[in-house]
DNA sequence: CCAGTTACGCTACGGCTCGTAGCGAAACCC
DNA sequence: GGGTTTCGCTACGAGCCGTAGCGTAACTGG
């Protein structure tokens, strides 16, 4: 599995080499034209402009405008999106959802993320190309969360008879929870609301694991 | 507050009225588009066709592709997403829970819902009109389930020093968890998994009421 | 019944974006 | 240097957008 910036370089070590400068600009670009324009007023052509690359080779990298848009905004997630080690299970969700939150609140990731998975309902190659790039590293995060729990003694160890979905479904409510707040309900994500996110999810896994 | 199917209708009783059939044929082929092309393919001149409606007819009615697809769908979740009463807390969310995400797994509504929520990031009327069409009609059914939780004795009844926010939040977890289990993870919402989430919440409240 | 008003279907248009093709020049490997 | 690939540039047909103009249809008030 190699790194997702040099989107399709199956090279065979001859002719010219791409320019990795021009990925970087595109990219950078594509964030530029996302926060000004958003993302049904974003064009290609003006993406080009932008980086000072010609169109024609924005096209040799990238099928279109959807897959574009999701490299660019997948290294955001890279660079910002981690679990702090706050002590407990409770702080643990409080700051990933605030660093989370902080992410949608960034214009360039705001409406891009919510029209590219929009638009991958009807392409399976995006949908797998969404879920490389950003799902699969935040899902990690609950995985690394659980753990850490149960190493604190929060949560009892794993006894063979765990259902493997569990960790599925704290991810889509947590994740769920704060795209919905911020994308839907258009209000702010703070400590508060944050905490009280957590103290839900804590009772509830508490209540998940006494059943 | 008028119902909304009639998008712009501030007559003065005069003239010609506008045709009521109009109206119907052209939200009814809004949804036969997006079932078949989605929402980026989708062009306001192939819906004036399918409706058997000039284009110029539309545009009368509607400001852009945006306005018409929300009306387009909202009218799916004013008929079909209701809150039964199932004798339990548990129970009642696991049934709303089953009954939206048989609206999300509709064809014409994945897509459509998603990519009409990203253009609303930088279109305030936009946002407005999803919220009296659309959100605001599932929020008043958190508010239901809350009071016959309270009738049951499953919950304790308010004293006064409820957080008006409270609702706001389970409604964000319920909504954004199973939007986020069906467009982002792509896996189903099954009975099981409905009955799961509803036991965490029903512990988590409770957790929440005991802090 | 007729004049006024509004909606309708139709056609046509300029403007924009798309995605591709073709070219010569540049950069790299053997 | 020869082969190969990428680059920037220009140009192009195609499609959709949103609007204007026109004659006609439907309904209302006098």
């Amino acid at each position: 599995m190699r790194p997702s910036p040099p989107p399709v370089p199956h090279h065979k070590r001859t002719g010219r080499p791409r320019s990795a400068d021009a990925d970087r600009a595109i990219l950078e670009a594509t964030r530029e034209a996302l926060v000004e324009l958003g993302f049904g007023g974003l064009t290609l052509g003006d993406v080009a402009a932008r980086a000072g690359v010609a169109k024609t080779t924005l096209y040799r990298r990238w099928p279109g405008k959807n897959e574009l848009v999701v490299d660019a905004v997948a290294a955001l997630f890279e660079e910002r999106l981690e679990l702090p080690d706050l002590g407990s299970l409770r702080a643990d969700i409080q700051g990933v959802v605030l660093r989370f939150a902080e992410l949608l609140n960034m214009p360039e990731t705001r409406t891009a993320l919510m029209a590219v998975v929009a638009e991958a309902t009807s392409d399976e190659p995006l949908r797998r190309r969404i879920r490389d790039a950003i799902v699969d590293r935040q899902k990690h995060l609950v995985l690394l969360g659980r753990m850490r729990a149960q190493e604190r003694g929060e949560l009892p160890p794993d006894d063979g008879t765990e259902d493997p979905g569990r960790d599925d479904m704290i991810f889509d409510v947590v994740a769920g929870s704060v795209v919905h707040r911020v994308m839907v309900s258009s209000e702010p994500v703070d400590e508060e609301w944050a905490d009280r996110l957590a103290l839900l999810l804590v009772a509830g896994i508490g209540g998940l694991h006494a059943a």
